[in-house]
DNA sequence: TTCTTTTATCGTATCTTTACGATAAGATAG
DNA sequence: CTATCTTATCGTAAAGATACGATAAAAGAA
C-alpha cells in the first residue's frame, strides 16, 4: 500500500506540493531569511557553521534541513575547503513565488466565475 | 525528545511554515481547486461526495486532507444535513498570499542590501 | 421503526520527518 | 604525519503523515 499516490496528480500539483514541503519548518524558513541577510551580491557566502550558531538546532539537525532544501533547488551549496558554504538559489525562489502566486491567483479568479 | 520544536522559533514563522504544510500534498492542492472552482459567489457549495469523486483516494482519506484544510483555517465547513458542505475560506486563502509574498519579498529585498 | 445515505472517526499498517549523538571524510594547521 | 576543524552521513528513536477498511453517528427515506 503506497504511502504517497502521487502518481494519481498532475505533475504541476506534485511540484507545488513539494516546494511547499520544503518550506513547511519553522527551521528551514529562519535559514533562508539567514541566508538572504548574509550572502550579499558582493559574493559574500554563508557558511554552514554560521547557520548552526543561528538555527537552535544540533548541527547534524541543520545540515538535515539545509539538505532538503537544497534538493528542491532553494538552496545552492559549494565546497570551500574544509567548509560548506550556502546561498540562494534566487531563480528557483522567483520561480516558487509565481507558482504560489498563480495557485492562488487562480483561486481567486474561479470565484468570480 | 522533542520531535518538532516549534517553540524556539518566531509565531510568524511557526504560522507559515503551517500553512506550507497545509499546502504541502498534491490532493490538497487539488481540493482546493475543486472547492474553488465549484462554489461560486452564488452560494453553491461543494458537497464532501462531489470531492471524493474527483479526488483519486478513498473516501477516509479525503476526510482527513479536508481535515486538515479545515484546521489551518483554509476551508470552512458546513453541516446541511447527512452531507457535509466545504468551501474555501477566502479571507484566509488572502492571508496565507499575503504571507508567502511577504517572505519571499523580504528574501528578494534582502539581496540588494 | 427500519433501511439507506452520507461523512467523520477509529484502528491499523507503513512510510516519512524530525532530532541528536556519534562517526566518517576531507581539508588545513602544527 | 598527527592533530584539529568542519560538515555530511549513519544509526536510532519517537512522532507525524498517509492510506484504507470498517464502523459509528446523524439525517432522511420507505
Amino acid at each position: 500500500m503506497p504511502i504517497v499516490k502521487t502518481e494519481e496528480f498532475s505533475k504541476a500539483d506534485v511540484k507545488l506540493a513539494e516546494l511547499a514541503q520544503a518550506l513547511a519548518h519553522p527551521a528551514r524558513i529562519a535559514i533562508l531569511r539567514t541566508l538572504a541577510n548574509w550572502c550579499g551580491p558582493d559574493g559574500s557566502q554563508c557558511v554552514c557553521g554560521d547557520i548552526v550558531e543561528v538555527i537552535p538546532l544540533a548541527q547534524a539537525t541543520v545540515s538535515q534541513h539545509l539538505k532538503k532544501l537544497k534538493e528542491v533547488g532553494l538552496i545552492d551549496g559549494t565546497i570551500d575547503g574544509p567548509r560548506s558554504c550556502y546561498c540562494i538559489n534566487w531563480e528557483t525562489l522567483s520561480k516558487a513565488e509565481a507558482m504560489f502566486g498563480n495557485f492562488i491567483g487562480n483561486l481567486q479568479e474561479s470565484k468570480k466565475t
